[in-house]
DNA sequence: GAAAAGTATGAATATTGATTCACAACTTTT
DNA sequence: AAAAGTTGTGAATCAATATTCATACTTTTC
């Protein structure tokens, strides 16, 4: 025999990958999939295209990890307020918080992840994405029913719903580009989403927190 | 000179464009934008690839036609029922189930409307869509409002909400292939979508219609 | 330092599908 | 029926990208 990947090659391959990652979430975060090329990637990652094979089989499965980890993330941080402390309204409404502001401080990845279908491959990862948040929801939305804070209602569907209140409340000002997250009105739109939600699985008058 | 378009003439060519159209909403329900092909729309039409260029000048322009053809038929029988007769509370309930009901008919044409991004045109037209939607709703919420049926709230973030709702719930059912109309699935689901939303506008305890 | 294994290069190839084009066929006018 | 305009044909062209490949460089082992 004669070579042996090592610690330091190895070390030198997983960064290049992860400065192809990195390229390949800009792209995206700044164009969407759409403009999310071979070509393009590894010219930002400093590397030829064909080298960008090395790293990954195909452009699917560069997507496909890029999807994984930036929705990990996501879901980390939604799932850390949903399940923390507090009530299940005041967890409700720190969810909404947390997901909104983060959508909104990055509109153009938000939208990308959300809702901007690329192929089969990656259709059916968003839908385990949103998924992921439903089920978050779930857990959220048993726990009020359990606690008496929320109505009876049916958990799976309140869990998609809101969901899709969340998401699509946010399209609008995420496709118009007036996202200042820090801006008045992120903050009453956040309010009044929050609202919402609230009184649809709460039943009784909406909680002031 | 020595021709002029002539009624006989028009007519068939307004009969073929329109068979254009249809053959392109075939496409699209059954297998979304991404299956629309020229070809594939000229040879169900019955002409050959370079002729539909004589009835639309682009992919694009064709596209935007069907979206409006089919977007326009739907948001009337959605606005129909909305705006129709009855208190707040009813209409919102008919209008969820006439949306929801026709969404899973036929779903892959629901997803395309809803959700499949094409390119920047066709998702201006979608915006335009879902704000068509928006719009129904928010009648409804002010007039429910106005009545006092539903609690004090914003209007515009509800009718959005309302549609965020009723899109994501449907989504699931409508990726996964399982969509009996007719089935008890269907209208459990609806069921609780309506229930959903009621308690969000209203506030007060579930109304029982 | 030579062999082995890996990685990088980037131009060439392949693919997919919209669009064009030279030409044929059909309609109306005179 | 010849002229002029319109529509139809379908293969060729164009464009945009993913993917491959012959070749060159790097790193490790001996």
């Amino acid at each position: 025999m004669a070579y042996r990947p090592t610690h330091k090659t190895m070390l030198r391959k997983a960064e290049i990958r992860q400065r192809l990652l990195d390229a390949a979430l800009g792209r995206v975060a700044a164009g969407g999939f759409t403009s999310l090329t071979m070509q393009a990637v590894a010219a930002e990652a400093g590397i030829a295209t064909g080298a960008v094979y090395k790293h990954f089989e195909s452009k699917a499965a560069l997507c496909t990890e890029l999807f994984r980890l930036a929705t990990e993330r996501e879901v980390e941080v939604v799932c850390q307020t949903a399940l923390g402390e507090g009530s299940a309204s005041e967890r409700l409404l720190k969810t909404i918080d947390a997901f909104a502001m983060r959508a909104l401080r990055n509109p153009r990845l938000a939208f990308a992840l959300i809702a901007e279908p690329v192929d089969a491959v990656l259709d059916a990862q968003r839908l385990q994405y949103r998924q992921a948040y439903a089920n978050v929801f779930l857990e959220l939305v048993e726990s009020g029913i359990r606690s008496g804070e929320f109505t009876a209602q049916t958990p799976s569907v309140s869990a998609a719903a809101l969901v899709g209140v969340i998401a699509e409340s946010l399209v609008g000002p995420l496709t118009w580009p007036t996202s200042d997250s820090s801006d008045l009105k992120s903050r009453t739109l956040i309010t009044a989403i929050q609202a919402f939600c609230l009184r649809a699985v709460v039943a009784s008058a909406p909680a002031r927190l």
